[in-house]
DNA sequence: TATTTCGTTTTGTATTTACTAAACAGTCAA
DNA sequence: TTGACTGTTTAGTAAATACAAAACGAAATA
């Protein structure tokens, strides 16, 4: 058997580059590289768990940026601990639902613009229309989203069901 | 007149706040908090298109650093450069629907993902689905946002729109 | 008890980054 | 032309950041 089930092994160069981009996208979305490497691994990882000493070696990184960038990873919500079939392991895989939970932390984000808009809007309140549009505009489309961003991610979660029904 | 109408003289604190808030926030997105501070200043200021030694005087900062921020904000869309009335002076001013361009790039974000997780599941396509099954709820979410928030945008726009056309 | 094997924490470092200050270039006014 | 404004660019700096190396602590094994 072939590619990353092996530990200690290289991975393969089409396993590096996904990895490695996924690495890339995280520093787009203001994360620290290596969390997004960490990431890739445990995308495609086989098992899908892996502990932090695997990480540190198919990563060829350190242990202590692993131990970091996994605790990060584990705050957001994108991973988790599970619990480890050897004694004093702690084995990490990607959690699911992640993506969601990501996407609701995005959803609050854009709640905060709301806020931020809304007291702008107070400030501006003396002044004409005009002057205030702008700040309409803003807090128009946050609020739009708070409102219906979160049927959005209700609707995918339904038809993610329906397709997982299907396969079975 | 008191307020930010008058150039020269200092902002209120109501305003710092909110100006300083929006870099902060800005921080958050991944972008440096000049920049927010710049978009704080023109989603408020009187009028609303300001020169970068307006800028730069009401936050008590370098010209160059708004210069540089200045033309980041313009690159991202998020504000724009007006005809000057004076001559040889650059005016920026929030730009009309900035944030759905945001938005829209936000989107392009997703759509990349969306990328990736397609290339982590040819990697995998060999692997029993158990293995795929991290990448293709990454997949199903990211090609469920590139399919459907679209539409999203476009019912905030034309919710605008009838609000809009309401308030004339 | 000593040793190995984990993960964590600390410390150190090199890079990046966000900014300022200073030099610069263009243009209008005197 | 000179001088006084623009905004831009370059150079320099201080702080933050992402990492690695090393010290550390805890627990299973010998």
């Amino acid at each position: 058997m072939p590619s990353g089930s092996d530990p200690g092994k290289l991975l393969p160069l089409e396993e590096i580059h996904f990895i490695e981009d996924i690495g890339l996208y995280f520093e787009r979305l203001g994360m620290p590289r290596m969390a997004g490497r960490i990431l890739g691994v445990l995308l495609i990882s086989n098992p899908p768990a892996q502990s932090i000493t695997d990480i540190a070696i198919k990563l060829n990184a350190s242990k202590s940026s692993i131990s970091i960038m996994a605790r990060l990873l584990t705050e957001v919500g994108l991973i988790e601990r599970v619990a480890s079939p050897l004694p004093r392991r702690d084995y990490y895989r990607f959690k699911p639902g992640g993506w969601i939970l990501y996407m609701q932390q995005w959803l609050s984000l854009m709640s905060g613009l709301h806020k931020i808009a809304e007291r702008g809007l107070d400030l501006m309140k003396e002044k004409p229309p005009e002057i205030q549009e702008r700040l309409l505009e803003a807090h128009d489309l946050f609020s739009f989203m708070e409102d219906h961003f979160p049927a959005l991610l209700e609707n995918l979660k339904e038809e993610r069901i329906l397709r997982l029904e299907q396969e079975a």
